[in-house]
DNA sequence: TTCACGATTAGCT
DNA sequence: GCTAATCGTGAAG
């Protein structure tokens, strides 16, 4: 996709879209758009594929372990980056929900790469399939060129934002059980376009 | 200070 | 399907 098209039909939300309920995020960033404009390189890539991770009765959430030096942002204004290391080597990207002061986020799990393509095969070397590029967490935020300074991030200040399109296509929503969590297995938080050839397998 | 573990991935069987 | 790689975090001592 051309940058120049991707710009002018996406837009930039308010504040208020990312101060909502934590399960209403994760679902209307659906077929939105991250953006990533690197020293280099504009990145785009649609988001396919997240995750809920609630304040409240979800032992699998950072969050449930209170405030503490690593879930303060989650904790903090909605709008905003909370990225994670997981397993002393991949970084996770999530987005923080509901207004300031109550604790909520969405993982982003998968993405369909839309601009700087080469630039993500650089970022994710060996790869051959496009589909591959950004079909996990770990995955996407190595082909985005996001990390640890990028947690706390305001996402509407960028150089990492979210955009929505102006005319956003129907979409099909299918909901599962979240993947690779051992707590709260039982609900039902992930969220997916159906049919996307880009969401992560399992 | 110590220690068990994890919102993953890639590579091998 | 199975597992090594690799280290920050948070709870316990």
């Amino acid at each position: 996709m051309e940058q120049a098209t991707l710009l002018t039909s996406t837009y930039v939300p308010r504040r208020s879209f990312f101060a909502r309920p934590t399960v209403e995020l994760a679902q209307n960033l659906l077929g939105t758009v991250l953006l990533h404009r690197t020293p280099r390189e504009l990145l785009a890539a649609r988001i396919v594929e997240t995750e809920a991770y609630l304040g409240e009765h979800d032992l699998a959430a950072h969050s449930h372990a209170g405030r503490t030096p690593r879930t303060r942002v989650i904790f903090g204004a909605p709008g905003h980056a909370y990225v994670f290391t997981i397993y002393g080597m991949h970084r996770c990207l999530n987005v923080v929900a509901e207004p300031d002061g109550t604790p909520g986020c969405v993982l982003i799990r998968a993405l369909e790469p839309l601009c700087g393509v080469a630039a993500m095969r650089v970022n994710r070397l060996g790869v051959e399939r496009l589909a591959d590029l950004a079909n996990g967490p770990g995955k996407l935020t190595s082909a985005m060129a996001i990390g640890m300074q990028q947690n706390g991030a305001d996402l509407l200040a960028g150089p990492l934002t979210i955009r929505r399109f102006q005319h956003q296509r129907p979409i099909t929503i299918q909901a599962t059980p979240r993947v690779g969590i051992s707590k709260s297995r039982d609900l039902i938080l992930r969220f997916l376009i159906a049919d996307n050839e880009c969401v992560s397998h399992r």
